[in-house]
RNA sequence: GUCCCCAUCGUCUAGCCUGGCCUAGGACGCCGGCCUUUCAAGCCGGCAACACGGGUUCAAAUCCCGUUGGGGACGCCA
């Protein structure tokens, strides 16, 4: 069997989409799993809506969820030979013929038509005019078959038929020289040898339109599979109003890129009752035998728990890898290089099943990189009081009195001590809390001292105490 | 308007192709409990769906037809 080939085209118009996203990661596995290749492709044809910036926002997304391409990227604009070249060889051929009405009349008649409520279609009356050499601006149109069905046999959705008789000349070249989408496509497609055409299911209609210009072009067909659409919680097209829509902003929102593949997708496919795949998992287990044919709708809160999922389970260096550059961000740049690895493993352990997302770890771990630490107003008015200074004290000298520090032993130390005083752990833990971290929430106290260090954690507490005695009661 | 696609808990889905094992399973979320020094995590339990109507069949979530609903396409955009 020859060698699967599929790609990615999506066009530079705005940032990259997580729809997009799933539309690379499922041709992505499916070369994978066949050991094919995978092409990026970017369709730039519409030189007044593509940008430089759009092309490097969907390598840059591309890279961030892992999808490495074979080939390309290929730009179509480099190709305008390749283009015209097979647009003419069709006008030789009378498979394409020349169009000389103006846009704004085509425009008017298209308007004029749905108001009848008929369809908008070209009406061909440039076909039969033999036009050889036009004079003014002129676009060259395929001579789409009226006659006749085309039939695709879609990977996803089965077999689908279209009457020929419902499609019209659609223009191929446009009067500035450019090919418009389903020409270029086409050509490309089939210059590429691609194999297999996975793209959303927006372009399910635009199919027997390509068809027939695969045939008229004497190119063997490749395989149609339509990948169900996205959709918002309101079950229309996801768009900016759902929220986030941009892989970069889910970058900086703090998700994981293997969350949002994971997450990505599982919407639309699944594998009997896994959540939960690896990467290699993934390529060996993908299969368009189990691509929902329906439309799904973005769940983020299940997006976030899945994020949560790989907070909790990934290595901790892999965490605190992704975690780095945040720190940076919240201006503790020098504090985490000066950290060892060990240590910020060890932290990042401490706090990930508190949190969802990186930003939120960063929150979580910030108090815990400088000698001192920011105090929550709240919490030092309700726990460091006049009243639990004089535990706190002593609490503090026994501490004081142990050599080195060891979490079984403080905590040894910290319960007896409660025991002794008639205490409920919580009426000492809290304030304890507070003085160590400035908050009301935290990691288990010991981790937090053994975090910290003996040192510090003695500091923290005199601190507290200071605190305590100077708060109003 | 025309054509095309789709239809299982609120959401993602298993099951559907190859009817009976489905008093429909899992996951997210939600609710309750357990654990507990806080916050989480974890564990246990609960609520919750085969869109509707016909047919085929001994038997239909599963096959067929229709209705309704949702989505997409109809550009010298991609």
């Amino acid at each position: 069997m020859s060698q699967v080939r599929v790609r990615f085209a999506p066009s530079p118009t705005g940032f990259l989409h997580i729809g997009g996203v799933r539309t690379a990661l499922f041709n992505w596995l499916f070369a994978r799993q066949r050991k094919g290749a995978f092409i990026l492709r970017i369709e730039d044809t519409d030189q007044s809506r593509s940008t430089e910036e759009s092309i490097q926002a969907i390598l840059e997304g591309m890279k961030w969820v892992g999808l490495d391409w074979d080939e390309g990227p290929y730009r179509q604009t480099d190709r305008m030979e390749l283009y015209r070249q097979h647009a003419f060889k069709l006008f030789e051929r009378g498979q394409a013929y020349w169009c000389v009405c103006k846009a704004e009349d085509l425009e008017a008649r298209r308007k004029e038509a749905e108001a009848k409520g008929l369809s908008p279609r070209y009406d061909g009356r440039c076909r039969g005019l033999g036009i050889q050499n036009p004079t003014g601006e002129a676009a060259l149109r395929f001579r789409a078959p009226q006659e006749g069905q085309t039939v695709i046999e879609d990977l996803i959705k089965g077999q689908v038929v279209f009457d020929n008789a419902l499609l019209d000349d659609l223009i191929i070249l446009r009067s500035n020289g450019y090919p418009t989408y389903n020409f270029s496509v086409v050509v490309d497609d089939a210059l590429m040898e691609i194999t297999h055409v996975i793209r959303g299911d927006d372009h399910l209609t635009n199919t027997p339109r390509q068809v027939p210009i695969f045939q008229a072009l004497g190119y063997p067909l490749p395989r149609f599979g339509h990948l169900p659409m996205i959709l918002g919680a309101d079950k229309a097209r996801l768009s900016k109003r759902h929220g986030a829509t941009s892989i970069m902003a889910y970058k900086e929102m703090g998700y994981l890129p293997e969350a949002m593949v994971n997450y990505l997708v599982r919407l639309g496919w699944s594998h009997g009752d896994q959540e939960i795949f690896t990467r290699n998992e993934l390529i060996e287990k993908f299969s368009f035998d189990h691509v929902q044919a329906s439309a799904a709708v973005f769940n983020p809160d299940k997006l976030l728990w899945m994020n949560a999922h790989y907070l909790q389970h990934s290595p901790p260096g892999r965490v605190v890898q992704a975690l780095a550059p945040f720190l940076e961000q919240a201006g503790l740049g020098n504090e985490l290089k000066a950290a060892s690895p060990a240590w910020l493993e060890q932290l990042v352990v401490l706090v990930r099943e508190r949190t969802k997302t990186l930003i939120e770890m960063v929150h979580w771990v910030a108090p815990y990189f400088r000698y001192d630490v920011a105090m929550e107003e709240d919490a030092t008015k309700k726990f460091l009081t006049p009243a639990i200074a004089p535990a706190l004290i002593e609490l503090t000298v026994r501490f004081e009195g142990l050599p080195q520090f060891s979490k079984a032993l403080w905590e040894e130390t910290f319960k007896k001590f409660v025991e002794e005083k008639n205490m409920k752990m919580g009426q000492l833990a809290q304030p304890v809390r507070v003085a160590l971290t400035g908050r009301t929430a935290s990691p288990g106290l010991f981790e937090v001292m053994e975090i910290l260090g003996r040192e510090r954690t003695l500091y923290r507490l005199r601190k507290g105490i200071e605190r305590a005695q100077g708060g109003q009661a």
